[in-house]
DNA sequence: CGTGTGCCCTGACAGC
DNA sequence: TGCTGTCAGGGCACAC
């Protein structure tokens, strides 16, 4: 389930047993995920020491001694699992430690890992275009307002856009504008200053309690069934339709589409 | 350039 | 039991 909480827990996750280790061995379970796996892959990393994890947008770091990052996206079904009792039908890239197992597991296949030159990481065709973190300084009303000044598309999926904020996806966008009581079909460019002023603290307090959360079962990530964090069970109005909203203004949680996509909202409080 | 649509892939689940 | 249809947390290519 990665959007930006859940690949912020998984990079924690992995960090707890990977950061410092040298890499000893390196297999692939098949040529490619998404994209192809990089040339030269298995020959760079393999022998290198993790010099540290991170995390850019939904994007997962591993930095490596040998001046190369390895990037991975999670896509929709991804997820590290770390030391699993048996392999996986959907192992796709394995790493061994001297100590641990790390098998990156994704049955649809829309992730995808690639090898990048850690200096020229910004320089990354995916990270050049993308907007602020939205956990850091650079998320702010006035560049919302800024991003979104004059745009026609509803505001829900300008949020799902990562060039306007980087990190957000279907869930977190849909409890965000919940939170900040903002119709998710209103054009962007329309969205008031205040509903903006309310949205920024809105999609963060949403991602620090799912990191929270997440950061809560981190051991789960070093299960082999790799189960998923506690937020699910704190979702407002995501998969929530027909059921009476939580500000317990009368409305009912209502789906509705949007750029084929589902979105959840009340219409009642949410204007 | 901005905007809207279709599609990549497998698995889970509902309904028959 | 097994079939069919629908849906799923993302992002890209493409047409207009």
């Amino acid at each position: 389930m990665p959007e930006l909480p859940e690949v912020e827990t998984t990079v924690r996750g992995l960090a707890r047993f990977l950061d410092g280790e040298r890499i000893e061995r390196v297999m692939l379970n098949r040529p490619d995920m998404r994209f192809a796996f990089p040339q030269g892959l298995v020959q760079n990393i393999t022998g290198a020491r993790v010099t540290g994890l991170g995390r850019r947008a939904k994007y997962g770091l591993i930095h490596t001694d040998r001046g190369t990052t390895l990037v991975f996206h999670l896509g929709m079904s991804g997820r590290w699992r770390i030391d699993p009792a048996e392999p996986g039908k959907h192992d796709h890239l394995v790493i061994e430690t001297a100590a641990h197992r790390f098998a990156l597991n994704d049955a649809r296949r829309f992730g995808f890992v690639d090898l990048v030159e850690t200096a020229a990481l910004d320089a990354w065709p995916a990270f050049a275009a993308l907007g602020p973190e939205p956990l850091g300084p650079g998320l702010t009303p006035a560049h919302l307002h800024a991003a979104l000044t004059n745009r026609k598309p509803a505001i829900k999926l300008m949020l799902l856009d990562q060039r306007i904020v980087a990190g957000l996806g279907n869930i977190y966008v849909c409890e965000a504008l919940w939170r900040a009581r903002i119709d998710p079909r209103k054009t962007a460019g329309t969205v008031s200053r205040p509903a903006l002023t309310r949205l920024v603290p809105a999609i963060r307090e949403v991602l620090e309690q799912s990191i929270g959360d997440g950061g809560s079962s981190l051991r789960d990530y070093a299960r082999p069934d790799g189960e998923l964090g506690y937020f699910a069970s704190r979702f407002a109005v995501y998969g929530r339709e027909g059921q009476s909203c939580q500000r317990d203004d009368g409305g009912a949680v209502r789906r509705i589409v949007q750029g084929g996509r589902s979105t959840w909202y009340c219409p009642k409080c949410q204007r």
